[in-house]
DNA sequence: TTTTTTGTTGATTGACGAGTCAATAAACAA
DNA sequence: TTGTTTATTGACTCGTCAATCAACAAAAAA
């Protein structure tokens, strides 16, 4: 029984159990089909939106992204400082939204992801340097001419525990996460400067 | 031209494939055959000496994590402090067996693989703990109780330049991931016991 | 020399999966 | 009413790939 404006719903629908089917099997190597299965439509119809499965991916990675940056923005838009913004950056990449196991999971293979697409490799690209630049902008007032190096440090600080989380087996503890991130973020500052 | 003694060769032969395949591509998703072919044999005589394709993927694992762990024990034997044992658990991360582009894309593409193997979740469990409990036994004299503490912060940020390298298009430059990381331990130390 | 062990591959099998297509049907426009 | 657009799927094509097998060759053992 085909009802009309079904375009919206249905691609929405399969963004969401892309990203669901990766963090249930751990992988890239899911099929069309099974995402279709999941998101309740025939995996002809996924094609007949999508185009390829490639591009079901990148729906996918894009969403991801897309919710990432919502929650940067909104945490950003709370604080008035340049210590309480980084602040804010921190706890957003730790919070409950991204940190959810599926949500994880899909990160680390759209790492893997972006070693083969390029348009994959561009939206990673996007994110990296939009977090490098909201670093180094509130840490430039803070300590100056370092801040290319802290920058790099607390980002890089913060890929590798989201990566170790990615692959603990234990549940994950996002706030154990961003209290850590938060210590060595005090030490960076504590130093003058 | 069949020679006697064939199968450690053959078997050594395959796993550098298997890394350098892995890096060319970008993927776990090589075939069988790419592989045999790059080292120099027919599909057949790989699944011959493996018996299947994982165990291809594990015996490769192994031999990175072999690797490493040996260039991580002989910088140790250099070192006759807490404090220089753990820059060389550092430098010899960073060093240039390990930076090199195909074997960090196979220590990407293995961390995925972790999460759907139970023997590679495994074989990295232990690489991770043995990094642990270096950075810990040596911080333990300098930081005290903090120990626990910074070993997490220093190991995470050690995955995560790693991780960041692995994406980055330009060519990568272990020693300032290095200088970067021995930053953090100088700040870490620096704020007393 | 005969037999067994080791090395080796081309050909084949069997399964699976991406993408296409033709057909069906409801909604809507003319 | 008739034609067009949108939704939807089962069936099919075509390719790929892991794994197996049968067969052949050389070395080593008997």
């Amino acid at each position: 029984m085909p009802k009309v404006g079904m375009e919206p719903i249905r691609r929405a629908a399969l963004v969401q159990a892309t990203i669901d089917e990766i963090g249930a099997s751990g992988s890239l190597d899911v099929t069309v089909s099974q995402i279709a299965k999941r998101a309740g439509m025939s995996s002809a119809l996924a094609h007949h939106y999508f185009g390829g499965k490639e591009q079901i991916f990148l729906a996918a990675m894009r969403h991801t992204l897309a919710v990432y940056a919502a929650e940067v923005r909104g945490a950003l838009g709370m604080a008035d400082s340049p210590r309480t913004r980084i602040e804010a950056i921190i706890r957003a990449g730790f919070g409950s939204t991204n940190f959810r196991r599926e949500v994880v999971s899909a990160w680390l293979n759209f790492y893997v992801l972006a070693q083969t697409s390029g348009e994959a490799g561009r939206l990673l690209n996007v994110y990296q340097r939009r977090l490098h630049a909201n670093l180094l902008y509130n840490l430039r007032p803070l300590v100056g001419d370092k801040a290319e190096e802290v920058a790099q440090r607390i980002g890089g600080l913060i890929d590798g525990i989201y990566l170790r989380e990615a692959l603990s087996t234990k549940a994950t503890n996002g706030s154990k996460a961003t209290a850590l991130v938060l210590a060595a973020l005090d030490l960076e500052l504590g130093q003058g400067k």
